[in-house]
DNA sequence: ATTAGGG
DNA sequence: CCCTAAT
């Protein structure tokens, strides 16, 4: 199988390092929530749209492996379970789930054991679940931090072709909403809808829809309630790709059930578990805090790693599962950060930069079509403006015409004094832009280099000569929080490399002219050419010595006072 | 802290 | 631009 394969590619490096000490210390600071963070995830959890957010996947074997199911290993078991669960794919070593008959499963699911070694941290009875084919599991944690929704865990399933790829548990996070005519009904021991009064009824209905009814109708409110919650299982099921054809109401002690079952498709069908008892969600209320730091931490990475578990009949083999890419380091360590803000104590200072909160739950605003596509795309940068826009061409057009009238045509005049000035005043705001971006991001989101800047840095480079970065930014970019040192010497190795290419493509075509007007003008590149000659840079300069070899004459001059232009050739 | 170099 | 290693 394709999938499988490429599962194996996973090694066992990696599923160390998933266990890497940093996540215990991580974790920790996630339970160190403050106020400030509840608060966001309680707007989070309130959004109305974010009904069934997924954040996650999980092994049920995690719950086994974690004695009592810590905090600190929670997100390294999401981690490492999603891991795991592809190394059980590849070794086949999860054989046994298939041959599971579903009496056995109704059993264990009462005896609240999944499997051999698979046990929830839950106590006795709570699961009523119907199991009729079922390979779902919801669970839904009514703690006081907000309606937590573990949910999504794929137990089992009753299909032949059932793989050991099944065996995930997706958790996800459920608003309030439903909760109320969860619990409503785990007040009433009625098991069916029929059963309930008008009043309770609206209860329900309230619940699930989100808003109230004047309608007395009986069967008209447990139609509607009916309608809604198949309408919650299948758009659940959506979100795993799943279609799950009835659903059925069901409660029974102090857990409400709600499963979605497809006899026609002996795969597809969910489980939701409401766990009613207080008592409960103190077995839980770890997890559930680990999610919620989750939450805010780590949100597009598993966002993006929500796997599609199509449970559906025989197209199993047309299932994609794309792996994405781990996200950046820069990313989990301003996670971190902004988490361990909350976690004194670690590194006294607390850096002023990354505001995390921002971060996870924009990405959390998720849509009503959030995860119809086989994968979800990493947030990479923020959100955030897109504040200037690019000027390219006509930057350096009107700059270069400006001083190009002042000069002549070919030769550019450089006033380092004006031009600066003159640059400062816009390099003002995008200071004050670069700042409200790092508020967030240390990522500098690509700051476009002026021509002023670039000619400065020339003139910088002219004085001090290559290499000498900090220097040239203390005399050509003073007091300009942008462009480091680091900067200028890219900007530098990116002007050398335009030399290269201009120099290269420039007999040949003339196509690139159109081109070549967002480029940096021949006449800049000319110089740096020769101040590349002049200070050969380490390794990519040697390339063009030949071609500069003839203007080393102007060489000197152009040192000598920086307000000469170059006035060689062309 | 700076610089070089790879990504 | 970012990150890292080397200095």
């Amino acid at each position: 199988m394709n999938t499988t394969s490429k599962d194996c590619s996973i090694t066992f490096d990696e599923i160390a390092n998933m266990f890497t000490p940093k996540f215990s210390e991580v974790d920790l600071s996630l339970f160190a929530a403050s106020e400030h963070e509840a608060i966001g995830l309680e707007h989070f959890l309130m959004e109305p749209k974010c009904n069934r957010n997924l954040i996650g996947v999980v092994d049920f074997e995690t719950f086994h492996s974690q004695k009592f199911f810590d905090v600190e290993d929670f997100s390294g078991a999401i981690e490492y379970d999603e891991t795991k669960h592809h190394y059980a794919v590849c070794s086949n070593s999860a054989k046994e789930v298939r041959e599971e008959k579903r009496e056995s499963i109704e059993d264990m699911l009462n005896d609240n054991v999944f499997d051999g070694k698979t046990r929830l941290p839950t106590t006795g009875k709570e699961f009523g679940l119907d199991a009729k084919s079922a390979d779902k599991l919801v669970i839904l944690d009514n703690g006081p931090c907000k309606e937590s929704y573990l949910g999504n865990a794929d137990l089992e399933s009753l299909s032949p072709g059932f793989d050991e790829r099944d065996y995930v548990a997706e958790i996800s996070y459920m608003s309030s909403a439903s909760v109320p005519a969860l619990q409503f009904t785990h007040n009433h021991n009625s098991p069916m809808l029929n059963q309930m009064t008008v009043h309770e009824l609206h209860e329900a209905f309230k619940s699930v829809f989100g808003r109230e009814t004047l309608v007395t109708d009986k069967q008209w409110l447990k139609h509607r309630v009916l309608f809604g919650l198949r309408n919650q299982v299948e758009s659940d099921s959506d979100l795993n790709h799943i279609k799950c054809g009835t659903t059925s109401y069901k409660t029974e002690d102090k857990t409400l059930c709600l499963s979605s079952s497809d006899s026609s498709r002996s795969a597809a069908s969910s489980i939701k578990c409401v766990l009613g008892d207080e008592t409960m969600s103190l077995d839980w209320h770890v997890g559930r805090k680990g999610l919620a730091g989750l939450d805010l931490q780590t949100t597009s990475m598993e966002l993006s790693e929500i796997e599609l578990c199509s449970h559906d009949g025989g197209d199993k083999a047309l299932v994609t599962r794309k792996r994405l890419r781990k996200p950046p380091k820069r990313y989990i360590e301003e996670s971190l950060e902004a988490n361990s803000k909350y976690c004194k104590g670690k590194s006294g200072a607390v850096r002023p930069r990354k505001c995390l909160k921002e971060f996870g739950t924009s990405q959390l605003a998720c849509e009503d079509k959030p995860f119809k596509g086989s994968c979800i795309q990493v947030p990479f940068g923020l959100p955030i403006e897109e504040g200037h826009v690019k000027i390219n061409a006509s930057y350096w057009d009107s700059e270069n015409c400006r001083d190009d009238r002042i000069s002549s045509p070919k030769q550019l005049v450089t006033e380092p004094s004006a031009a600066a000035s003159q640059d400062e005043i816009s390099e003002d705001e995008h200071v004050t832009r670069s700042i409200v971006r790092k508020g967030s991001s240390r990522r500098k989101h690509h700051i476009s280099w002026t021509p002023s800047e670039v000619m400065r840095l020339i003139e910088g480079v002219s004085q001090c000569g290559v290499g000498r970065w900090a220097e040239i930014k203390r005399l050509s970019f003073p007091s300009s929080s942008r462009r480091t040192s680091v900067d200028l010497k890219d900007k530098w190795r990116n002007l050398l490399r335009a030399c290269c290419v201009q120099l290269q493509s420039k007999r040949k075509v003339k196509q690139g002219q159109k081109q070549a007007s967002h480029r940096v003008p021949e006449s800049v590149l000319w110089r740096v050419r020769e101040l590349a000659t002049t200070y050969p840079y380490p390794r990519e300069s040697n390339s063009k010595v030949a071609y500069t070899a003839p203007i080393s004459s102007s060489f000197p001059a152009a040192i000598q006072n920086r307000s000469v232009a170059l006035s060689t050739s062309v």
